[in-house]
DNA sequence: ACTGATATCTTTACGGTGTAAAGATCATAG
DNA sequence: CTATGATCTTTACACCGTAAAGATATCAGT
């Protein structure tokens, strides 16, 4: 924390004109540039400004894109508290209110990113049904699959499920969102033998997608939290969150829906 | 928000010498004196100082306990984002570093906080425990009951299981966190008929209570975050997250220790 | 009863954050 | 070749947590 502090100050003592970022990457995508002003078109260097005529629009090439990529960086390296607007530029390499003209605001970021999330976490269980061969077998490996992504990916989950900055009505993050709720719910629909409307669900059929939902997020969230802990502590020896996870989907499992 | 800021620069503007504050409670404890430093003892007028004699140490008189209730007031009123030291400072009336000397930083003033909670909510759930007759009425009761806690003090459920500044390792947190904990295992034992040892769980004892408790704090996280209208929106009409609920849990109760 | 020590609280200061507003630069349309 | 608008930077402000120093009140020891 000192050490970064230090590196900032540094740089914010030698950054007196422009262009004196610190961050090793995405600096040779702009060329230096002299600290004055109005000298209009003198014979400065000016080293080819990067003429690429087509689909990288203005000044840095989809800057858009290389923000969210850096966000992405500093959450996992720095977590879901060092995900700040201006660490983020930092990150890219640009000044601190440029992430303002892509996204408005740090809930705009932090919502297209969270879908992105989504898109990730709703493909990693689809690849797991798509592995599994029965019904069942197939829930077992999407539940696993649903917290063994929340293991690989905490500052994701946690940016996904536990922050407040989310704007939930983004159509990017709705969407995503709601694609990763579908796989779910047809996951839960094909265990219970039976087509799932996507408009109508009986009270047995909402409870048991909630019911499942409820489960395996709830593990989740506990065992991202330590919680867990103390249960895991006093199973039998070498019990472990998976093993924990799979005695807790046989007893929920093979449930048949209900007249 | 402008309301607010307008307001905090009438207090900056106004706040030359000290006992300048907004806040209209929290100001009768402690009496009006004179910006004046250097006067010594002379005649001014001095208003006794509240002698006590007992029990209430110092200046103010448990500035400690003030900061709680002052912080559970903040976090009613403006939401886990809103409870900042600062914030909690103003509310009771004190200058922004005092909470500092009685908790050491924000993370120990969310833990003190958030140990209360805990104490409450352990509270609610072993009086449901106690109002229903039979141990499967037990159980329901006391999940409808974190349920519903959680429903009436969203802020406060935030802070004891959203909150990544908290401290689990302080004494009091630990505790009452425990203790909340402990309630929980024990229904569970009792919805199973047997006694659950404090020191050693079988894996199907543990899956049966980390299951419980997965499934009631997802199914109140996903309630709390919105995300469970999607599920409510296509269930059967007036379907509400209580009844849901009810049905969820009528779906995973009964359940017998297994061989 | 006085005086020093200590706990309590306030002031001041600093670096961090998000965000608004204005200035500078650049690609493109006309 | 200029005007326009998009992109990015600079500057500014309010707020935050925290450290450090100053002021004040209580208490202990003589």
């Amino acid at each position: 924390m000192i050490v970064k502090q230090n590196l900032y100050s540094v740089k914010i003592a030698t950054y007196n004109g422009r262009m004196a970022r610190l961050s090793k990457e995405n600096k040779a995508t702009r060329p230096a540039q002299t600290p004055k002003r109005r000298v209009a078109r003198a014979a400065t260097v000016r080293p080819a400004p990067r003429r690429r005529t087509n689909d990288t629009p203005y000044h840095h090439g989809d800057l858009h894109e290389a923000l969210l990529k850096a966000a992405e960086r500093v959450l996992e390296r720095d977590g879901l508290a060092g995900l700040t607007l201006r660490a983020v530029a930092r990150e890219a390499g640009v000044s601190h209110a440029a992430p303002t003209h892509h996204f408005g605001d740090l809930t705009g970021l932090l919502s297209e990113l969270a879908a992105i999330g989504f898109r990730q976490f709703g493909q990693a269980m689809a690849a797991a049904d798509a592995s599994a061969a029965t019904p069942p077998e197939k829930g077992v490996a999407s539940a696993k699959a649903y917290v063994a992504y929340a293991q690989a990916h905490p500052g994701m989950y946690g940016l996904m499920f536990r922050s407040e900055r989310l704007d939930h009505a983004r159509p990017s993050l709705h969407e995503a969102s709601e694609a990763s709720f579908a796989g779910l719910t047809r996951g839960v629909g094909a265990s219970r033998h039976e087509e799932i409307s996507k408009e109508q669900l009986t009270l047995d059929q909402a409870a048991a997608i909630a019911s499942a939902w409820s489960l395996v997020h709830g593990f989740t969230m506990l065992l991202l939290d330590g919680r867990l802990k103390t249960i895991l502590d006093r199973a039998p020896e070498g019990t472990s969150a998976e093993t924990l996870l799979t005695a807790m989907l046989g007893r929920s499992a093979s449930k048949q829906p209900r007249p």
